[in-house]
DNA sequence: TGTACATCAGTGAACGCGCGTTCACTGATGTAC
DNA sequence: TGTACATCAGTGAACGCGCGTTCACTGATGTAC
């Protein structure tokens, strides 16, 4: 259950040896609980076994803990839609633009339901709303979500199912839909669909998006 | 500036006359100002000049305010969406149900940058979410958002120009790119685009929804 | 190889803050006779 | 019409809570000679 470091066992030497790394761990498992405004910096210590005041040796405050987990749930994020992304089988053109735009927007989806305090905690943190770096936070392959969805577009265009004159901006509406439907399963009206329902209507929120984008 | 009640002015009689309403008004202004999260109790007896007990007498506890308020909030938005589709000139049918449905779009959003704070607390209650009564306050005409969606698509599917078989849940596909839009504007990585352009973006996304309803 | 000492990473105690909430109360209001 | 009294709507003082943060400190570590 415990990840990385021993919680209020006490520690055997003085020097912790990766304190940062273990209270980063500890925000993240705070977050992962109950959100962004879970993640209390005396909590984080009190996990780790350590006094409050050591985290300052650390971080900055406990807005910069939060933005460390908020970045770290935002890589997470990347990595699980990495992996759909990349088990793409190869196709036609056409084939592979709407199967990558449906990796991307099946995995942003069940990442929010499988991990809604991480999922909030990626997006409803100031930082990472003003500077945008939101969109920024890389998977493996070293490509973020939002990288993906334009290497989605793109081919969307190049192959021709999609109008050149549709592409500005479509990243925006693409992902319009598929973060206000995350919102709607986790805290909104469609909070109570059962799982394999809720994943059957996302496929529809991308057929939607994606007949947006190819329709005549 | 001040609303319904004298602020800090003192009061002339012992009693109040409407403290439950001033203490709801004073409530909806610290929402306006800063969301769900800024409507404290105390800071609201402070604004209407009272002391901060004398609140119990009208409302049970924290949350029962922050619901009053977020109710509040959600009326508010109803009638805005109403006065848009009121204002639809009558058409064909077809004309009318695509009129309705950029009306209910372009109103939700308009709300959403208008008052980013009070869309919040409209939407970020957990009272709210779970009993989804979110959808169900309404405005002037007695009809909710949500009915006023629900009389659109019927008459997309009506007017001959979206398949009855995409009718079931077609609400919450719209729901959803709007709601997302919104937040994408207002907290998220559009959040620095100026309101003329939010706008135009604003219409390409009801576009896309109407196209996704419409596509054969 | 051993030791002096600067540096680093933690401790312990305390702070002020503002919150929601409860207690026992008092002044104002309105109704019965 | 006047008065006694129950009820209602406020007051004033205080509580405990948990937070973020700061202070002066001490134990552990590693490097220079």
């Amino acid at each position: 259950m415990r990840p990385v470091t021993t919680p209020d066992a006490p520690r055997s030497s003085y020097h912790h040896g990766d304190l940062r790394h273990a209270l980063l761990e500890a925000g993240i498992d705070l977050a992962r609980e109950g959100g962004p405004d879970a993640v209390v910096l005396r909590e984080a210590t009190r996990r780790v076994g350590v006094s409050p005041n050591a985290a300052y040796r650390h971080f900055a405050d406990r807005d910069a803990l939060l933005s460390a987990v908020s970045d770290a749930a935002l890589a997470m994020l990347a990595t699980s839609i990495d992996a759909l992304f990349d088990g793409i089988p190869h196709g036609t053109a056409e084939a592979n633009a709407r199967a990558q735009l449906r990796a991307v927007g099946t995995g942003y989806v069940a990442f929010a339901l499988d991990q809604p305090g991480l999922f909030h905690a990626a997006f409803f943190v100031p930082t990472n709303l003003e500077t945008s770096s939101a969109a920024s936070k890389t998977g493996p392959s070293g490509r973020s979500p939002l990288d993906l969805l334009t290497v989605a577009l793109d081919e969307f265009v190049a192959s021709g199912i999609m109008p050149a004159q549709r592409r500005p901006q479509a990243e925006f509406l693409a992902w319009s839909s598929v973060h206000g439907f995350a919102l709607l399963l986790i805290d909104g009206p469609l909070r109570a669909l059962p799982r394999e329902q809720a994943d059957a209507v996302t496929q529809r929120v991308i057929d939607m998006v994606e007949a947006g984008f190819t329709a005549p």
